[in-house]
Parts: C-alpha cells; sequence; structure tokens
DNA sequence: CTTGACCTTCACATCAATGTGAGTGTTTAA
DNA sequence: TTAAACACTCACATTGATGTGAAGGTCAAG
C-alpha cells in the first residue's frame, strides 16, 4: 500500500504521514522508486496515533507508548528500562487525571443541555396547549 | 488578589492569565495603578480551563463552553441559540470519543505494566529461591 | 531614597501539529 | 506518447499554547 492509500484509509494527510515517521512512530519500506510502502497493519497503528494524538498527547510520549500497545503482546518482556516503566506509569495517572477531567465537563455539558431541552419543551407545550 | 497570587494558586503561569484573558477566557477589574485584580472566583475558573485545556480543548471552545459549565447555574436561561446547542452536543460527542481513546490507552498501558511488573517479580522470587 | 518584588505592555522565540507549494520523478491509462 | 495522478524532498507558513526578556511603573521595607 502507498501512502496516499493509507492517507484515505485513515483520515491522516499524506504529509502527516510523512511527519509521523520522520518522529519515529511508524516506520516504512521503500519500492525500489522510493515510493513507500506500507503494510495492512499500518492502518490499525496510523489510527492509534491519530486517536493518542487527539486525545492530547505529544508525539515523544506516543513514540514511547506505542511499542508497548501493539497487539499481538510478546508476553516476553526484553528490553524495559526501569524507567520505561516509571514513565509509563506516570503517563498512566495523567492519562486517568485527563480521563476525570473530561468526564467531569462531558457530563456538566450534559447537564446544562438536560436543563435548556427540558425548559425548551416545556415552553413549546405551553405554546401548543395555550 | 492580584496576579502573582493567582499564578501561586492555581499553578498557571502570570504569562498565560493574561493570555487567558485577551482570548476572552478569564476577565478581571483593574486596580488604580493599572494592576489586574481577581476575585476569590477566578481561582477556580481558572483551574477548570486548565484542567479542559490539558484535557485537549482549545480556547476558542472552552470559551463557549464556560458560561455553561458556570455554578450555580442559572436556571432560566436566557441567550442560547440553536448553534449554540448544536455545538455543545458535537462538542459532548467529542469528548467521549477522547475519553474512550484515553481509557481504551490507559487500560493497554495497565495491561501491559501489570505483564511487565509480574514478570519482574516472577524473576525475583526465583532469583531468591535459586 | 534606594532596593527588591511586584505589576504593566510589547515583542520576539519555541514547539508541536499541520497546511501548502515548488520542483522533480514515476506510474497509469487514454 | 502524452496527460493525469501520484510519489518524492525541501522549505516556508501558520496556529495554539507557552516561555522569556526588555523597558518601564508602583509600592513596601530598610
Amino acid at each position: 500500500m502507498r501512502i496516499g492509500r493509507l492517507a484515505e484509509r485513515t483520515g491522516v494527510s499524506r504529509r502527516l504521514l510523512r511527519y509521523y515517521e520522520e518522529q519515529g512512530l511508524i516506520t516504512s519500506s521503500r519500492a525500489l522508486n522510493g515510493y513507500r510502502e506500507y503494510k495492512e497493519s499500518h492502518v490499525d497503528v496510523v489510527l492509534q496515533i491519530k486517536g493518542l494524538l487527539d486525545a492530547g498527547l505529544p508525539t515523544r510520549i506516543i513514540q514511547q507508548l506505542l511499542p508497548c500497545l501493539d497487539k499481538p503482546q510478546t508476553i516476553y518482556v526484553p528490553n524495559v528500562t526501569p524507567e520505561m516503566i516509571v514513565t509509563l506509569q506516570h503517563e498512566q495517572a495523567r492519562l486517568s487525571e485527563r480521563i476525570e477531567s473530561l468526564t467531569r465537563n462531558r457530563d456538566a455539558i450534559a447537564d446544562y443541555l438536560d436543563t435548556v431541552l427540558s425548559v425548551k419543551s416545556a415552553n413549546t407545550e405551553r405554546r401548543a396547549t395555550s
């Protein structure tokens, strides 16, 4: 698969795919003519990257994360440094905080919408029965 | 309260507080000498802004959100346009997506850490009993 | 009255994530 | 065989969230 197709299937621009590669998030093999060649599995990886970026993680963290999130997970974990574990634990905590904050705010919006919409429908009913 | 104190109490730099004001996220009154003056309630607002920004929302969305998230909520909702409602519903959906993505990834990290740590402890035990 | 700790504005710097376009080569299909 | 569509690299532009520093005003304490 070439870059255009991958872009099409992931909704990530060619430019960004090259950027991700530059940032070490994905790799590609090259055809004889120099064109990037991707495998089917790249689709999922790119979607995952997209999700993480969209969730607000910077590329340098994603870069550390990716090898760990890769399924199928090798049970035999070779080169995991203690610093890496600390980093992951730290990032896990940050994710939890983020999730909490987002959830709080989403719920607040939900409450607000509930209120607004119920008032609106009450008005509609009042108009209908007047 | 002046800007330095607010910065200190929220963990948000003076520079950013001014930036938030410039972006219309907060307001301040001015003392005779031109210094910004904040009320106690600004602490919570700033923390909320910080949370939303940290969650990846851009200031222009936060600006729309803030009046709605404001507690105590006026039950009497005056100037809420249909577009506003649509924006909020849209943003609510985006928040949910984000939350989902973050949760998925956090759990993946958790799984990974579990695996790694259990292998590590198994090794430790093995060493201890050999 | 001076020094230090505040505050002001203004402006330039940076970093990450993107867009855009130029200049050039390659593949595909009419 | 030529045009359209795609690829390549390189490079400059932009936007958003920040940092940093300059040049200057205010104020409290020694």
